[in-house]
RNA sequence: GGGCGAAUGGCGGAAUUGGUAGACGCGCACGACUCAAAAUCGUGUUUCGUAAGAAGUGAGAGUUCGAUUCUCUCUUUGCCCA
């Protein structure tokens, strides 16, 4: 039998594609548009199998769509900001962009070598002027509706690189380049007020139809809408503080109260700037670090003011005031009251500093003897030792009781309080947009005008290790307009600003004088379908919502909120894990077997221990080139596997039996095509035609619905299915016309999966036009239909009837069969239930 | 600790509105071809049982003529938040 070659076959398609632009697109309002896209992935030298996944994915949608009749946009572009460009250019001492751009053009070639039809023409990427010009534009547009505004802000520190550093970049509490112990500093930022939309941001979120419920479950607790109470307290002390306002969700613990504790940051802070004990404390909380998480887990600690604060409810109850770590000045109003018995955090700190335990809910309403000593009760139950909120149910009724009398007294008032905090763009970094914004000589910030964008990125041939490169670079830093000196702003944005409108530029790449144009917008936003990974389902999702809110502040042109009509993540890749005695990770091609059971290192023969499957990681060694895979089994063959088996919302295991099995599949489909063309050929006098008709009829409907669910694994076993029934049927005798017709649908039906393929198998028919197949309902009905007979609910035979076989009928074959006669031999048939064309269940 | 999911053969997984559990693939076993092996092809493969048959979708209960599917409790496990 001749092998398909599927080197040559899929080279010359992907030359055809690309030399035919196959699948650029243009706007046609005369079609249903379809915009498919995956997440841009960022360049970082080589595509990895997670990528080929998404792609995948991403790709047969997108051909599938297309074969269907949509106009199909399908773009992809670079997220070439970031990071690791910079620190790879200062470990090889080059600059970031010649890195960036070697990346770029070797990631494009192996995606190519995948065949995805994606529109190059469109191809953008965040790192080039023409991109981020437009960005630049956008913050202004942003800064004059007030939606961007500066302050201050804790960043990690490193004191010997001179540098802040990303959360991940600070191990232990420690830079992770130069070792040194990380400093909490204040620095002036740029933020964007995303809060100002927190609650279109969660209410627009039951829109999302086709987005999945975990997403949106993990950005509504993101967002963390709280309803609760501000509480005035009154203070006494000697220093000229009257009143300080907490935010609270559980006033209804106010009798409970046996402290105050005020964040390090509270405005109240500046009373006690000078006492040494207070700097001596400030410092050891700047040792913990700026997250939520290392907060939580930090000891809680507390300075002691001579303060005293006056329970609303009571004026005879009289707390001590401290300043605490663990409260955070931008949750509420950095202010909080500590009722131990019912937060263990409150009550970790009590404990420490020998204050009050007073228990005020019970879990049962008689039991007043409840005492909290080790464990918070945080459960519901009903308050007491409150005295006039003492029965109430908690925490149904309290809440809102103890809030009203607060309210009425003019003590407190109703506040929604949101977990969600603006968003800090600022990086001190180089490989960034430039934010345009100019600062006059006593500080002041002044908008780039814009016929001045963008503010180009100066090129640094190579970077330094200590500082912000932007902040060191004199000549750049400086500028003179209308004769008066300026000093440019040296921060760049964080790069989730880039991919936060990509998305519009994929509509109008090639527009110079604005981001995007409204015309193209109109017709192809949203974005039908994006896809992506499950890491991305807060910030870049939420940081995109956002942004789409705050172009369409202020502008009735732009009415376009929600960027992603359907959201499909898919999971991840996983692969083996391999280590050898002396637990280093080895990887997968440095391992060898003789057996197939018993592993050994290549060059040493040492045993190897086989590990858990894990999701494919550098740091594991357990990563698959997908280069050599595709180099030796063709793209096909690779997305054929990528997509076999496991649904592509879950992780996929990555085996080399795997591999082989859908490379053998495209051998053994080969030969199906050898076989069904010399069929064609012999040309028989033969009317046969029924039993292939209402084959592919039905596996039409099964393909055509499976594709639409993303259930790829499932249109894979379809086509298993389709050729063990062919590869036996076809010689049987059929009849031309019906063996050509029902082969080009089943071609046409492959090619979102394996396009190479399919393509090269339709080329002798010379289609002038492609499209998806449509099955016949009617063609759907069988004559014979197996009816399930059941016994007490319980399957005891099966028998083959008419269609539309009535309960009389069906007794009476019922009647005839041995094998259930004997189960209701002499019984009685106390219930008949008949489901036509499905089943009898006999109760006896 | 809170929220959201998941649990089906040796493995990945299928079962579209409650109606034939285990599709399809991997692996394994046997057979054919071969001096032999690989490749390829064929047959079988939930468990117990020689068979007839019985049991069976993490465990236990419930609703129903009928539950992998719906409800409750529990166990294990994954993810997110703390």
């Amino acid at each position: 039998m001749e092998r398909y070659n599927f080197k040559t076959v899929e080279e010359n398609w992907q030359k055809f594609w690309e030399k035919n632009k196959t699948f650029s697109t243009k706007l046609d309002k005369s079609k249903k548009k379809f915009y498919c896209l995956e997440m841009f992935p960022y360049p970082s030298g080589k595509i990895h199998m997670g990528h080929v996944r998404n792609y995948t994915i991403g790709d047969v949608l997108a051909r599938f769509k297309s074969l269907q009749g949509y106009n199909v946009l399908h773009p992809m572009g670079w997220d070439s900001f970031g990071l690791p460009a910079e620190n790879a250019a200062r470990l090889n001492k080059l600059d970031p962009k010649t890195w960036t751009e070697t990346n770029i053009f070797n990631m494009k070639s192996q995606l190519k070598r995948l065949g995805l039809a994606i529109d190059w023409d469109r191809e953008i990427s965040t790192c080039s002027p023409e991109y981020y010009k437009h960005q630049q534009e956008f913050f202004l547009e942003l800064y004059d509706k007030g939606l961007v505004y500066r302050k201050e802000q804790y960043v990690n520190w490193d004191p010997i690189d001179q540098t802040v550093l990303a959360n991940e970049q600070v191990i232990d509490g420690k830079g992770w380049r130069s070792g040194a112990r990380v400093e909490r500093k204040k620095l002036n930022q740029w933020f964007f007020n995303i809060t100002k939309f927190a609650n279109e941001l969660l209410e627009s979120l039951d829109t999302l139809e086709q987005w999945p419920n975990k997403v949106k479950v993990m950005q509504k607790n993101w967002i963390g809408k709280s309803f609760g109470c501000e509480v005035k307290f009154k203070i006494k002390s000697l220093k000229n503080i009257k009143e300080i306002k907490c935010f609270t969700t559980r006033p209804d613990t106010l009798f409970g109260m046996s402290f105050l504790a005020l964040s390090i940051d509270h405005p109240m802070a500046k009373f006690y700037e000078n006492e040494v004990e207070f700097k001596k404390f400030k410092k050891e909380c700047s040792l913990t670090g700026t997250t939520e998480e290392s907060v939580a887990h930090a000891e809680k600690i507390g300075f002691k003011t001579d303060l005293i604060a006056i329970n609303p409810l009571n004026e005879e109850i009289k707390v001590p005031v401290y300043f605490a770590n663990f409260v955070l000045m931008d949750y509420g109003l950095g202010a909080v009251f500590g009722c131990p018995a019912h937060d263990q955090r409150d009550l970790d700190f009590a404990k420490k500093y020998n204050l009050t335990i007073r228990t005020v809910v019970t879990p049962n309403l008689n039991d007043h003897n409840f005492e909290v000593s080790d464990k918070a009760y945080t459960g519901p139950g009903y308050i007491f030792n409150s005295s006039f909120l003492d029965g109430l149910k908690c925490p149904e009724d309290s809440i809102i009781k103890t809030i009203d009398y607060l309210a009425e007294k003019k003590l407190g008032e109703k506040k929604i309080n949101f977990r969600l905090k603006d968003w800090g763009i600022s990086r001190q970094r180089y490989w960034g947009c430039p934010i345009p914004i100019i600062y006059d000589e006593n500080n002041n910030p002044k908008k780039i005008p814009k016929e001045m964008l963008p503010v180009e990125l100066p090129k640094i041939d190579q970077l330094e290790s200590t500082g912000n490169p932007l902040d060191n670079n004199k000549e750049w830093k400086e500028i003179i307009i209308d004769g008066k000196k300026y000093f440019r702003e040296t921060d760049t944005l964080d790069t989730f600003v880039d991919s936060s409108w990509y998305f519009l530029r994929f509509c109008s790449p090639q527009k110079k004088d604005y981001g995007f144009d409204l015309e193209d917008l109109n017709y192809w936003m949203p974005v039908d379908q994006y896809i992506g990974g499950i890491e991305h389902a807060i910030l870049h999702l939420l940081y995109s919502r956002f942004f789409m809110q705050a172009l369409s502040y202020q502008n009735e042109k732009f009415n376009l909120k929600e960027p992603f009509k359907g959201l499909f993540t898919q999971g991840m890749v996983c692969h083996e894990t391999y280590k050898d005695p002396e637990n280093n990770w080895v990887s997968p091609e440095e391992i060898t077997s003789i057996d197939g059971k018993k592993y050994l290192k290549k060059d040493n023969s040492k045993e190897i221990i086989i590990g858990p499957s894990e999701s494919m990681s550098k740091s594991k060694r357990n990563t698959i080139d997908p280069q050599n895979i595709i180099n030796n089994y063709g793209a096909d063959s690779v997305r054929l596997f990528i997509l076999s088996d496991s649904p592509p919302e879950k992780d996929v295991q990555w085996s080399e039996e795997g591999i082989k099995s859908s490379f053998k599949f495209i051998q053994k489909l080969w030969g199906l095509n050898l076989k069904i063309t010399a069929e064609i050929n012999k040309n028989y006098p033969s009317n046969k035609s029924d039993k292939i008709d209402k084959f592919i009829n039905k596996f039409i409907k099964k393909i055509s619905y499976n594709l639409d669910y993303f259930n790829y694994n499932i249109v894979i076993a379809s086509l298993h299915e389709m050729h063990t029934f062919l590869i036996k049927e076809v010689d049987q005798g059929y009849k031309k016309e019906t063996l050509i017709e029902n082969y080009k649908k089943i071609l046409i039906m492959i090619m979102p999966i394996i396009p190479h393929f399919a393509n090269e198998c339709l080329k002798v028919f010379n289609l002038k036009e492609i499209s998806w197949p449509n099955y016949n309902e009617k063609l759907l009905e069988e004559n014979i239909i197996p009816i399930v007979i059941q016994i007490n609910g319980k399957k005891r035979s099966l028998i083959n009837a008419e269609q539309d076989i009535t309960e009389e009928n069906l007794l009476i074959l019922i009647n005839q069969d041995q094998k259930l006669n004997k189960y209701f031999n002499e019984k009685e048939i106390k219930k008949k239930i008949f489901i036509k064309n499905k089943l009898m269940n006999l109760i006896i």
